[in-house]
Order: structure tokens, then C-alpha cells, then sequence
DNA sequence: CTATGTGCAAACTATTTGCAATTAG
DNA sequence: CTAATTGCAAATAGTTTGCACATAG
């Protein structure tokens, strides 16, 4: 019956933030938010697998602009991009409130990554911005580690 | 008088740990890395920086072998490669010990950096990599935030 | 309607590689 | 000598941009 798809629950205030900002709601922009939310918070997607996916689910969006999109939902604080050590840039979803410490395990032989959180962290952080003078804005830990079975495997 | 220029001090142990891998003791890999040693240990610098200083030091030596170096003497644990957020890879000159912890305030306006240690996040990476069963090699720290000029220009 | 956004292809930047000439050992 | 290394130029990967056409509002 539904030949007319419903509007997406965030898609009114996704067209109001940007309209805010004299700006448009086009479908390219809501599928690649849409695919994020679709995956959840915990995946990082290169900005070339958004586009695979996005074609494998029949969802046409260039390349180009693939790109130019995650670089204004970053903007917007809507993704969040991640700065893992190999491999080039990756976006998730950035979720609502003030999340951010956000660390990852990442295992150097495998590519393997578990994600932690961490008050200490974040503590510590803060005291470093603090004794420079600096305003802490976001702070991400990466240990670069062997996972247990690539431990295993490194005989050596 | 000394027309024949006296060996680096490091020159021979370099040699002798290349001579076990079956590879060879070039000027260029001199240069490269007595460009490091010259800075000293905070400096990070990128490829194309390498190959510009050694210019200006009217030391020829070709950005692809440039390329080829840095990927050598950091596999050799001689160099140590960055991950700083912003811009592309960037090597320092990797200290003797376990020197791990490795932390850096980045300004995300105008890209100033300082490091600074904290034994606090090392415990933070050796538990988190405990309670997965990795094995951690590293971990680093990276605070985006603005520093105190950045800060003060950002009138919002 | 019209300013904003899209798709395409070309442009760029950073990095890697094939190969003939050079050189450390 | 000869295998390793270099320099050059061409190749590649990832990302950005100019421009004509499409479209949200």
C-alpha cells in the first residue's frame, strides 16, 4: 500500500538543520545517513564502502559525491571521522551526546579493531589540554597491539 | 684537513644491522637518517619535508628513495611512524628504551602540536589490551583541541 | 524559477613501482 | 664482479574540483 515511502524518523530535523544553513535535504544525503544508521554506531566506513554499499543497495550516489556528503554530515557533527592508524580516512556515526573518548585496539598484523572506553583517558587528556592552555575538543587513543591469534601466530 | 669525513658516530652500528638483512650502507640511507638525528627526537617530519630539508642541505637524494628509506629505517624500529589526525604520515626519530607512551595536543585550527607523556593512559592501553587478550606494542594518545590563540580567535 | 546539488571526467596529491644505470661490498 | 640500490618516469590510490545538467524549495 505504502507506494509513497514514509519519511524517516530524523529526516525533518536533518531538513531543518539544513535549511538552517541555507542548504538541502536531497535523497544522496539521506542515504548515506541512512547507512549509517542502518550499520550502527560501532562501524567505520571508508568513504569508497559507503559507495559499494550504497550501489549494492540499489542506491545510485557518485562517488564525488559520496565525499562532498561525508565531509558536510562530519561538519554537522552527524559523523564523526576517525583517525585509525592504517587505512585512510573512516566515518561513524556520531552519536548524540558528549562521546568523546573513543579508543581503539588495533591489531597491526591482522587489522582486526576492538573498540574501549575510558575515564582515565579522558582524564588524562583533559590535564595535558589544561597544562598548555589548550581547549580539549575530542580525544582518541589508539593502541597499535596483536590480537590474540596473531600474537599466536608470531612465533619468532 | 679532513678531507675524508670522519664516520658517524652511528654509522658502523647501522651498517652492521643492515649487513644481517643482507642490505647495504648507502649515503642515502646516511643522510636520511642523520637528518632525523640532527633535529632530534620531537620533530616529526613528512616525505616531502625529508626530501626538502636534504635539498637545502645539498643533499641529493630522490623523493621515491626518500619513500624507500623512511619505510626501511622504520622497519628497522630506527624511525618511528606518526599518526597525527591531520595531514599524511609523518616519521620522528625512534628513542632507544620501550619509549611507548607518545601523546600529542593538536591544535585542529592552526595545527600546532605538543606531546607530553602520561603513565595514566599506558595503564588505560595495557588494561584495555589485557581484557581483549592482545598483546599491546604501542599506544598513542591524540587530543584534538585549539590551542590558547586558536581558542581566543574562535569568537562564535 | 533559481540557487544548490549532482554526476562525470579531469585534476591533484601522496605514494609506489618498473626498469636501466649505478655502486657497496 | 654482482646483487642491492638509486633515480627517473610512469603507474596507482585516494580525494577534490570545474562545469553542464538536474532539482529542492
Amino acid at each position: 500500500m505504502p507506494s509513497i515511502p514514509a519519511p524517516q524518523p530524523q529526516a525533518e530535523s536533518l531538513r531543518s538543520e539544513l535549511h538552517g544553513r541555507g542548504q538541502r535535504l536531497t535523497p544522496q544525503r539521506q542515504r548515506v545517513l541512512a547507512l549509517f544508521e542502518r550499520i550502527g554506531e560501532g562501524s567505520h566506513l571508508s568513504a569508497e564502502e559507503v559507495h559499494q554499499r550504497l550501489l549494492r543497495a540499489e542506491e545510485r550516489v557518485s562517488l564525488a559525491t559520496v565525499y562532498r556528503t561525508l565531509r558536510l554530515l562530519s561538519s554537522m557533527e552527524l559523523l564523526r571521522e576517525l583517525e585509525l592508524p592504517e587505512g585512510g580516512r573512516r566515518f561513524e556515526l556520531a552519536t548524540g551526546g558528549d562521546h568523546r573518548d573513543h579508543h581503539h585496539l588495533v591489531c597491526v598484523r591482522c587489522g582486526h579493531t576492538e573498540e574501549f572506553e575510558s575515564q582515565a583517558v579522558i582524564s588524562a587528556g583533559e590535564q595535558a589540554a589544561g597544562r598548555h592552555g589548550f581547549r580539549l575538543l575530542e580525544c582518541v587513543l589508539n593502541v597499535r597491539a596483536l590480537c590474540p591469534s596473531c600474537a599466536a601466530a608470531e612465533v619468532s
